[in-house]
DNA sequence: CATGAATGAGAGTTCATTCAT
DNA sequence: GATGAATGAACTCTCATTCAT
């Protein structure tokens, strides 16, 4: 048995390389501009060993795209310290926009590009989406206990939050603020942030 | 004079039809995942055809992009009828709406999809594009005049205000709204529209 | 029987245009590189025009090498005034390279371009270059006449001549002086030239 | 170790086959009119294996450009037995022309076709090219020490004597020299040579 | 397990040429 | 006689993928 276990840890380890290359160069350039090749010299293997630890091409984007959600939760996830909810809503906006700005073409997959996504129900990574959602959800009524956004609908509230948190994050990462002058774009982007929680505090 | 007026009617029919299935294509798949031969294919004509009409692939994706525009401007400029400034916001976000379900190909062009804009400052989408923004913000701007907004920056609430709306557009067109049942999404689409208005209305 | 003659004319005179516009897109840019297209553009009607006078772009070439030959031979022929043959000779190795500098492309095809070389002894072409490689044997045998090159075979001093002239002059024209620095290139040639006159001297 | 030199060796074999075919090709239509897939074609392989061997079309040429200049510096700089300079002067001339007629097609690319000259002054080739006419003017700039070229220019001279040689020879190469019939073609070039020879004696 | 070798399919683009009008 | 429209065939080059070794 220890054989069969041995080499079962070689191929995660080595499926796990893969992918950490695959993640850098995706980070750089974006899915569709990373070929097998790439990723191959990248780990300074032959090309057609990867086809030895994934199906194709899409499997390693859905092995990303796990992992962005991975990481995404990450930073969702880790506001517990936080006592006061409103607060702790405030932070995850935070959060969100780092995890935007710093994995650009993450966020691009999960949330923009237009990509087989995995629908079916009981995949990981519809859990991973479904929990993240279902934390703001949460958080937001947690915030009605302590007499924030009184009368309104809580999933309503939350979609509006995400939809707000999308909307800036998108435009920017898909050049649509170009109405602004370079210098200003990321300044803007932080005064309406601003802008919008201070609204959230106000209702 | 027939003859050359038909000619000129068959030309402008040839360049719609490209556009057409060049539009469902682009949306479907992506600008990068889009070929000229695909496009031929789906008219039924060789690729060079293609050629004939437009200069090359950017040409097909600027003239699609420009006639979004136009529509979009034409959605977003008959308001005038309505004295009220902040009624008129109220309706534009309804016509933003409205032009982004009746077409969503063409929002998806203007504000979603990745591909070589035209970032010349003197090209005719890039006007209309600003011309939109801009009306945006005066209107804000207007509405403070009615006792709206105080206190805020015009400029940056119009982004907000555009940064919601296109949130909530981009995420249903995009297929992320699938945390909720399909019976659900219009009307969450609704509902969280509405709290937007009655949000704006408050501060 | 008059329409006929003046339609034919017509035909001529088209042809001439379409010549001379293949002439100096030719002389400009060398037989590969230009098209149909652009000579149609230059004399402002269709590619498919072109095509009534002339079979295809073999002919255009076959009629441009023609052109080459004559005036080239318009560049040989001229030497009447000059009585001294050596005089005479030398003159001819003037001219032979002032054509050459002055319709590169032309002595390109002439003598240098691989070709479909039409090698009917009978074509117009052939008796031209035979016409031309005559009046230099011919000329070579007057000078040993005036007692220049006793003891020559006539025939063989003309190839030799016309190789050294030839020779000079590819070498130029398709860029094997590059072991030179520019700017002596042309000088190289003169001086070259300049003794080869002088070596045909004495002896 | 036996397999590594193996595929080695297989490697080499495989770009041997893929410059034959190449060369005879860039010879027979010139360099543009070559095509990676005429030359995959040609060995039965596909256009892109082509490019497992070969960075692209350029690099394809120089290779051959390169293996031409090392044979024909091999020709050129066998000669020291000689000791007599002007005898050897004679000799490399022989060596020129006997090499021109064994490798007409490496003639060709060297002295004769348009192609993407590299001129990096310090590429394998220029060296190779330099070396071989370097050798040229010491040579007869030696022979001036023995008393020939009296009161030439020896730079100027080396020039026209490579001239005439290439005069000959691409006249030859070229089929330009259909003027004198067939059988006397080869004599013609080898009267003319000796004619050369002769001159040079005496000046 | 790993890979070198090979390829089919496809990208955008150009051009000589044809043909119905 | 002239042409607008159309195309087949070609170009260089890239990439995901397969397979014998």
């Amino acid at each position: 048995m220890g054989v069969k276990e041995r080499k079962e840890r070689d191929r995660q380890e080595m499926r796990d390389t893969i992918l950490q290359s695959a993640h850098q160069l995706f980070v750089d350039k974006g899915f569709d501009d990373v070929s097998i090749r790439n990723i191959a010299e990248a780990i300074e293997y032959s090309p057609a060993t990867i086809y030895l630890y994934f199906k194709d091409k899409n499997e390693i984007f859905y092995a990303l795209h796990m992992e962005a959600f991975k990481i995404f939760n990450e930073y969702m996830f880790t506001l517990a310290e936080i006592q006061d909810p409103f607060m702790r809503l405030m932070k995850m906006g935070e959060r969100y926009m780092e995890f935007t700005f710093k994995f650009p073409k993450y966020y691009d997959i999960m949330f923009i590009m237009q990509a087989p996504m995995n629908c079916d129900i009981n995949s990981e990574e519809w859990k991973m989406g479904e929990a993240a959602h279902c934390q703001l959800e949460n958080l937001v009524k947690e915030c009605q206990d302590t007499g924030h956004f009184t009368g309104k609908d809580y999933k309503t509230l939350s979609f509006l939050i995400w939809s707000t948190m999308h909307g800036m994050c998108s435009l920017a990462l898909r050049d649509r603020m170009k109405i602004y002058v370079e210098e200003e774009r990321s300044k803007m982007l932080e005064k309406s942030f601003t802008m919008f929680k201070q609204i959230l505090e106000t209702i």
